[in-house]
DNA sequence: AGCCTAATTGATATCAAGTATCAATAATGA
DNA sequence: TCATTATTGATACTTGATATCAATTAGGCT
């Protein structure tokens, strides 16, 4: 586990939690040591699925948590449940793949110049964004090219 | 009805449905008058609330059927039922203010710009996107000045 | 006008996502 | 160790939305 093979671990969930003053348990170990484990967006049904021996009610009120402390961020999705991801980046925007649902994060100046711009004709006070962009992922896109 | 002073009608959510192959009803007339005559954006519960002679799962489905055809838009909130509202302009985004929920409409080119940057930059096909920008809208901001 | 057929309706059942309840359990500090 | 407080999770419930299907209605045809 200590060895020099272990991909480095960018974030940590339960010292997010702790930071909350939430106490470390078992369970929320577990639930922070899969997301931490699955690379991919998720949804919370997906994570009661992999955590059977976790309640499903500890398991949405962790996840609650972690999006309070802004460790993970929650994306509407609109035909059903939100997704979640691990928030690498401080302030940044999604891709979502429209076949295969994989997310992935982007960030980009031209948001932030384009949020000032705006501010001219907005009638109000802009408080926050949200931008998805829906694309078709370069694996995607070259399983498709081989005629599956 | 075709008096000098009726506010011209830039919608008509029955010939959108019509359009589509689908029949003039009683109902989806009911529904999509209903939707012109609110100005604002709502939910399908509020839609069945307002309409309480008409059956949830038609409203439901007439809802459906007005996105399809692209005379609504659909848009997610985060914690609770998406909402719709008209589609008045081509292509655009809206604005949601956080206090009162009330959804603007905006275009800005600076979009279409910002999309045409980004491809370079994503791992793969842009197919769509979306943004919304939350606000606190004028009214909200004066309202609270005032003390409330 | 009356008939035929397919589309539509809506009461009801069902589903899915998520929250509230609350007794049992576990973590922390003294 | 004990006492206190947070946490857990089985269960029931709420909400938003869809599936079912018999009864009804619209529109075309004669």
């Amino acid at each position: 586990m200590a060895s020099g093979i272990a991909i480095p671990v960018e974030v940590d969930l339960i010292t997010a939690l702790e930071d909350q003053g939430l106490r470390r348990t078992s369970a929320r170990s577990a639930v922070a040591t899969r997301i931490e484990s699955v690379s991919e967006a998720f949804t919370a049904e997906q994570l009661c699925r992999d955590l059977p021996e976790v309640g499903r009610a500890t398991v949405y009120r962790t996840i609650r948590h972690l999006v309070d402390a802004g460790a993970l961020c929650k994306l509407p999705i609109l035909d059903g449940a939100p997704m979640y991801s691990i928030a690498r980046v401080e302030h940044h925007h999604h891709t979502i793949c429209s076949k295969c649902g994989s997310v992935g994060e982007f960030r980009h100046s031209t948001v932030e110049r384009l949020m000032r711009s705006l501010e001219k004709e907005i009638d109000g006070e802009i408080v926050g964004h949200r931008m998805e962009i829906f694309i078709t992922c370069n694996q995607c896109l070259s399983s498709t090219n081989r005629g599956e």
